[in-house]
DNA sequence: ATTACTAGGGAGCGAGTAT
DNA sequence: TATACTCGCTCCCTAGTAA
């Protein structure tokens, strides 16, 4: 079943107080609430069973149902997101510790092709290296992979006579609040959904006085 | 497309930040952000079209989308309910005015047939009469309506010489946060959603000095 | 009374592709 | 480039009905 689905139907399920116990289920009474044929509650009620998001027992041939933690952490996700999207339109928030990188950063900040396109979108000529801030939280590693697939500002890559400089997504960004920026994506990144690589006009560092550990908020826009 | 769908295609357009403005939306972005195919996104941005969720715009062949009046407030009923879901599970709150109705409350309420059932299944003798509230804001009109939807206990009707009696179902529920009763629907009723028929052991009028109009909350416990 | 199997139809899906 | 059509497949739905 459709995850979508899934999630609508164990929000209903909660709703109905089998988040916290075993509640009695009659599938024509689900289906009801559901707004399906009670067939069909009884096929959804199965395929979350199999799925391992609610348990279920039967007491005299009647259905009696429970949210599983498996069940009740994708209602908590869902929900999360749910009221993210609505309290945050068109930002995605983040907050991570910034941590130092493998300091390729600056050298490739400082390529002039690269630059170029930068200021040309971004408005602003990158200090050369980068912020590396890492996501501890789950929540925001999903969130991560979910910007990841947005494309921002397309930074074409080039090359020279040495190498060839893959291609950058970029979104502007802001950081604590206070410091323009933007968070770049690099077509063949050496870090996965947990990093966030950061640049900005200034030294973020200095002007924030910023340590290894140091925890930080960064709100990166969709539609700037 | 289903109605539960269609919901979440909203959200994760509205996160986009498609509520407030026209955002440039390609159909292969939409399709990575919602995790399906070019092509399903196509199809679901031309049906939320069709249904008025959304209106749509072309730049340069590009699809530019801006969630309508009908969109957002299909939104925002949708977080409501997931909210209202995930902190008060198992209940269902009403607020409504109290109305005089046409007096026959009285005259069922006080039938030996349905005296017996409700002192087995609700703990208490109810007071010969039924306060009713009439619920004004369409969100708990709809929650009725799901409510209406579960069985609760299950008061059979009879008849006598005269008549028949019908069906009724009840949900123990507490008034005003402080008084014991419960809501019921009769089988045959005849006030439509918007009218909460409650009872209880004493006469509520009297002991929480309501008159008609005057606001009252009501709190419906499904497994209790 | 309640659950859930089966069958048939229709909705939803992605690949290929026209424009 | 982009959108969106057709097509075949799968998923999802309900009615009928067995257990």
């Amino acid at each position: 079943m459709n995850i979508r689905l899934i999630r609508t139907y164990l929000v209903d399920l909660y709703k109905l107080g089998a988040g916290t116990r075993y509640i009695r289920s009659p599938t024509n009474e689900l289906a009801m609430f559901f707004g399906v044929s009670q067939q069909s509650a009884s096929r959804i009620i199965n395929e979350l069973y199999k799925l391992e998001y609610i348990d279920k027992r039967y007491v005299e041939r009647t259905l009696w149902i429970r949210i599983t933690e498996k069940g009740l952490s994708e209602i908590e996700d869902y929900i999360k997101y749910i009221n993210d999207a609505y309290s945050h339109p068109g930002e995605f928030i983040f907050e991570g510790y910034v941590t130092t990188g493998l300091g390729e950063g600056a050298y490739y900040m400082s390529r002039r092709g690269y630059i170029l396109q930068f200021e040309k979108y971004l408005g602003f000529t990158p200090y050369p290296g980068t912020l590396n801030v890492k996501l501890n939280n789950p929540y925001y590693i999903s969130q991560n992979r979910l910007l990841r697939r947005l494309s921002g500002y397309h930074i074409k890559g080039f090359r020279t006579k040495e190498r060839v400089f893959g291609d950058v997504w970029a979104f502007k960004a802001k950081i604590n609040d206070s410091e323009d920026g933007a968070v770049i994506y690099a077509e063949r990144s050496i870090y996965g959904f947990e990093m966030l690589e950061v640049i900005a006009p200034i030294y973020l560092r200095g002007k924030l006085s910023l340590s290894d550990g140091d925890l930080i908020k960064i709100v990166v826009y969709l539609n700037k």
